[in-house]
DNA sequence: TGCGATTTAATCGTACACGATATATATTTG
DNA sequence: CAAATATATATCGTGTACGATTAAATCGCA
């Protein structure tokens, strides 16, 4: 008979073998980084993806911007209420499909997008500890394992 | 004078640059993955890390619990309300300290925890797509990126 | 042509996250 | 010992996420 050892007289903690729990926690890790980055510019996290996704491409219906978010017309349009009310988009029914709604950068939305991206990307980049090399081989890891789950 | 290529017209969407943006969408889809998996349970992602985290350790007070998982009582609070409201799990006041609240399972709730256990690691690790050790590759560097993001 | 099916947003209710603040208890210190 | 300070939760307001449902517009096809 051997004494039992201490450090397995009870069950490990299995959190640290989640995928899932690392993921989570950096999530949570990422948007404590942004938070104060994108406070001078009256802005949260998933609105900053609307601007950059509409910097990139304008004029888009509410469903595009879903698909490239992975978001619905549920989470959606409130934030875009809040961001159309900030004055950094517009958001006006096409006239040829009424069901759509079509988002357009403002000017201002377009100078925030703008100044957004030119610092940053740049902040978050020295805040992850990472090289552009090593950072984008995570990410491609990670939108690989994204791309998985959404297949199911 | 050339003709301004069609495919570089517009600036090039960055989103699919940003680790951040992976880490955001692969987080969605994980907590997608759960739900259905979670539901016979009758928890959420969150509550489901409360009950494994008390499963490796119970008695612990909502601190602790808060250290483990990157939350705070203005999250917990609620949540652990919600747990004991079902039955899961037990908050009682520390005799010796009684600022702090000690969580502990029920029976019911170590019943929960076990099953869930049993049953829905394996069915992530598979919706995944990847091997037992790409998993546990790719969790080493989600971690390490965590912890990274989370020492600024 | 007309009418049921489909599509697109919006709405509603629930559950996280989190900054700011409040409350109660414990500790420190003068 | 009492007042000041520190600590542990709780509360409140705002902003996502998301399932379920609704409303309006369009499409498809008899």
């Amino acid at each position: 008979m051997t004494k039992t050892p201490p450090a397995s007289a009870r069950p490990v903690d299995p959190l640290d073998d989640f995928l899932c729990f690392s993921l989570y926690g950096a999530g949570l890790a990422m948007n404590r980084i942004y938070k104060p980055l994108l406070e001078p510019f009256g802005i949260t996290y998933p609105q900053y993806l609307v601007l950059v996704a509409l910097h990139a491409r304008d004029d888009r219906p509410v469903s595009d911007l879903g698909e490239r978010l992975q978001l619905e017309s549920n989470t959606l349009t409130p934030l875009l209420k809040r961001l159309e009310a900030a004055g950094l988009i517009e958001r006006r029914r096409d006239s040829r499909d009424e069901r759509v709604v079509r988002l357009s950068l403002t000017v201002a939305g377009r100078d925030i997008a703008g100044k957004a991206l030119d610092c940053v990307p740049g902040e978050v980049l020295e805040a992850t500890g990472l090289t552009s090399a090593e950072l984008d081989t995570l990410n491609r890891s990670v939108a690989k394992l994204r791309d998985s789950l959404l297949r199911r």
